[in-house]
Formats: structure tokens, sequence, C-alpha cells
DNA sequence: TAAGATAGTGAACAGTTTGTTCATTTTTGA
DNA sequence: TCAAAAATGAACAAACTGTTCACTATCTTA
């Protein structure tokens, strides 16, 4: 990519994490982000479609990051052949989480981040797939791997308030409170 | 409340709910409830200060009723003195939310209804509340208590995708995935 | 049933946001 | 050096927002 283009991203991108901290999204408009990036307003629309079309651009550039040592094993994904427990795998996921805290703390906040969630829900499904069979089968498939990837995604925000948890207390509580197989 | 006054709120809902059975929150303007409800712009805004403050009614209207069961007897709202187990009392709310599906199922919409889901969370939490003392305490309460309502209410958004399961099946399926006592 | 209070109307308003277009300038990389 | 790619910023139409105001309709109760 150009290095301008890639400049005028991130720039775009920071802009927008930043303005993310201290406002919530549906607050943040396309303006704000033109004049904090400081860019004319049709380099931003060469960029990005529209506002959500930016916060999907920036949920795959930090959940590509957050998930990359999962995603980079893609061929052997089964915790059981990979040799990884999936407890090890969620705390490593978490530490990753951490550091991106800031920005995710203002996308996931209450009144904003659905289109976030959603898009954390998918890589997140990806995660649980494998580890799925282990389990239960009076419930459908369909509905524990909801369940898993929901529990996971709404645990990370819980997490995002109450800060004094370690990676490996949160990865604790998330695994004793799913169904154990 | 004057009658008048109870006709345009009806008028504004009725609109509003319509809407949300075909277009996403976000996509719906003011200017289109106001269309669909045939008032005048100035009523509608002598009686919500804003789109956002429609939604909150709104789901006070529905949860009100949801959840009034619980609510009429409040001061016995432990399940064990109530004589009603938590399986039939989510059973029944679930009845409930089944009756309101067209409205819910386009609030709850992957886009749309975050402010919703906290206002819908904010019921469960207090469904929940008693419910807890039986469980793990090597979790936060606040942990569990979070897990609870979001496990919920992830449910219910999951059903009103996938209609052929019945509000018992559904309560299974609930009470099968959450820790067990 | 008349009068005062309450509610609805619709037009007009200023301000903001959005997404597009276009002619122009700047930067890049080969 | 030069052509391609990118950024610029002004201008634009369209939509939406929230408020105001003078006017009309409806309700309530004395």
């Amino acid at each position: 990519m150009d290095r301008r283009r890639r400049k005028t991203r991130q720039a775009v991108f920071e802009a927008f994490t930043g303005l993310l901290e201290t406002k919530s999204y549906s607050n943040i408009s396309v303006q704000d982000i033109i004049d904090r990036a400081d860019i004319g307003r049709s380099t931003f629309y060469s960029h990005f479609e529209t506002k959500d079309d930016l916060l999907k651009a920036l949920g795959s550039e930090i959940f590509d990051h957050v998930f990359s040592n999962h995603l980079t094993r893609e061929n052997t994904h089964d915790f059981s052949v990979s040799g990884k427990d999936p407890r090890t795998e969620v705390t490593h996921i978490l530490y990753h989480l951490r550091d991106s805290k800031a920005y995710i703390k203002g996308i996931l906040s209450c009144e904003s981040g659905e289109i976030f969630m959603c898009y954390f829900k998918k890589y997140l499904r990806n995660l649980f797939e494998d580890e799925l069979n282990n389990y239960d089968q009076d419930v459908p498939r369909e509905y524990l791997l909801n369940h898993l990837t929901g529990a996971f995604a709404e645990t990370v925000r819980w997490w995002m308030d109450h800060e004094e948890y370690s990676p490996e207390e949160i990865s604790g509580f998330f695994f004793s409170t799913i169904p154990n197989n």
C-alpha cells in the first residue's frame, strides 16, 4: 500500500480510537474524525464508505491481531491437536485484549458497540467451534455456540469495567461458568 | 393521562415498532416515525425528547409487562419463598416475550439494540439477584450476575431467530448451559 | 354549557451531518 | 523525470434535528 494511504489510514484510526475514549460511537460524527485526523473530507470518503465501515475496518485491525496466534495455525486449530488447551488459548487472547483495552472499552460501552460486538463474536465463533464437540448433545449445537461466544464477549465487556483482575483470573471465571463437559 | 396524550403516545409506539420490523433502529429517523404515526413534528417532541428516549419508553412499556408477574410479588421474589422455581419463572417470562416477539426481534437485531439490551438486562439483573446465592463462591458475585443476565439476554436474542423452539425448550437450553449449583 | 387548561398542528427556522463531485496540488515510486 | 496515485478543500443538495410560535381542537370541571 502507498505510504500516503497507509499514513492517512493510520491517522483516521488514531483519531477514531482517540475519540472513542471520550465519546460514545453514536456521538462521534464523521466530521469529528476528519477534524481530529486533520485530513480532507473527500480523503476520508476515499478510504471508508461510512462510519460503520470504519468501525468494521478497525474491528479487523484489532481482532486480526488479538486472534493472530489462533489464526496462524488454522489447519490445526483443534485444541487437542494443537497441544494447547482451551484455557491457555483463552488466557492468551485476554492478554492481547488487555493491550487494546483503551479503545475497546470505548467501543464496547453500553450505548454503542453492537456492530463491534457482532464482529467480535464472529471471531469468537471461529474459536469455539472445535471446542464444542465435547459438550452436551441435549442442546442444539447452534445454541451452544451462541452461548459460548456470547458469554465470552460478555466476560470481556465486564472485564473492561473491572480491571483489577488478571487475564488468568478472568479466564478462570469464564471456565467455571460455562457448562463443564 | 389525557386521552389525546394516550392516543398520540400509542400511535408513536405503533409506528415505531412497525418500522422496527423492517428497518434497524439506527436507520429509522424521527421523521419516519412522525410520518408513520401521522402526527405533528412538535407533538412528537412534546412526548419524547429524542429517539433514544422513545426507545427507553418502549422498553419500559414492554418489560413492565413481560416481568409483571415477577414484579408484582416484589417482597417475596426469592424463588424459594415464592414457591416457584427458577425454571417456571423463566419459562413464564419467555411466554411473555414470545407475545412481543415481532417488535423485539427488530430491536434486538444485531445492528441496533444495544440500548435496549441494556435495558433488558436491568430487569434481568433484578430477576437473577436472589437466585444467585446457590452458586459457586470462587467467582465474584458481580461476575456471575453479569454472566446470568448476559446469557439469558443472549438466549432470547438467539430464540428470535430460531422460532421453532417452545418456551419450555428454550428454558431447558438455558438451564443446561448455566453453571449448576 | 361556557371557560380555562391541556394537547395537537404545521410551518418556519438555524444548525448539523452526510456523501458526492471536481478542479487543483502534492507525493510517490519506477 | 514523469505518469500514476493520493490528498485537498470548496461547493453542493439532501436529509435530519430540535425548537419556536401562532393557531386550532379537545377535554374537564365548575
